[in-house]
DNA sequence: TGCAAATGTTTGTACATACAAATAAAAGGG
DNA sequence: CCCTTTTATTTGTATGTACAAACATTTGCA
């Protein structure tokens, strides 16, 4: 029985949750290349990208709450892939040489998500739909 | 930061999660009245209506994993909402006088969080995006 | 008829996330 | 200048989910 025939096909947080969960089972495949969770792997890039990060910009990009930003860089930590200074109030989150070297494949791997996306749903609905999905969040919680 | 305007927020991936994520706050808010998550209030619905309702089935109009629901009707046993006889191969799943008793308070969280969302959201936008988002995962994963 | 493959369910384990409370530092007011 | 309030981060704890392996039962076939 397919969400769309269900009887709870109209609910907001069904149809939402449900897509989320399929949508990170492709990219789980997907970043499996890397060897890294596709949340992980945006912490990462960021990262790469913004050297001396605090956790509360990365809460505010990846929308995510402080304990789970805390929780995702100590598992970084854990594998070398970031290190965590704290100073003061602030701590500031850097890479380190191994992720360093990652960072062309972390970009291939959204790429290729982005590709495999776009082939499964079409290039123009998927576009349409990302922006639509990202206009949403903002509406709900305030 | 919006997740629009940020670096990622072309990404499928990105966009579904996050919206999963903030439309499950909203959610929780609603269902806590009959202090229920939304996930093991939809389960409860089901088995309502549907008295021997087998695990099988449930996977399949949940959208979830086998072990999943497993450990969903588990947490809904300890609470005397469900119970569970095993017959042969087959696991059979019924409704208690408990959970009868709250299936009107069920059916009206249901409607309230629709309401919501189409305050929110707006209704004509809200259905016609809860459309999209069912097709969609039937596309992503075989 | 008996064994192998298929099917349905549960268990062991791991992970991402959130909430609430704790901690630490800074800022502001009397 | 000290005390209170605010802000940033971390810790304790709980939950929902999945995957892989285990288990149990049924089915199919040789």
């Amino acid at each position: 029985m397919k969400a769309a025939n269900s009887r709870y096909g109209r609910c907001m947080y069904f149809a939402s949750n449900t897509l989320a969960r399929k949508t990170e089972k492709l990219a789980n495949a997907v970043w499996k290349k890397v060897d890294l969770s596709p949340s992980h792997a945006y912490l990462l890039m960021i990262v790469l990208e913004e050297p001396r990060v605090q956790p509360g910009p990365l809460r505010q990009e990846l929308h995510l709450t402080p304990s789970t930003i805390t929780r995702q860089v100590e598992k970084r930590e854990d594998k070398k892939l970031v290190v965590r200074t704290t100073e003061d109030k602030t701590t500031s989150i850097y890479h380190t040489a191994k992720s360093k070297e990652m960072k062309p494949f972390l970009h291939e791997c959204v790429d290729d998500f982005y590709k495999n996306c776009t082939a499964l749903v079409g290039k123009h609905e998927c576009n349409r739909f990302v922006n639509s999905m990202n206009k949403i969040p903002d509406k709900l919680v305030s």
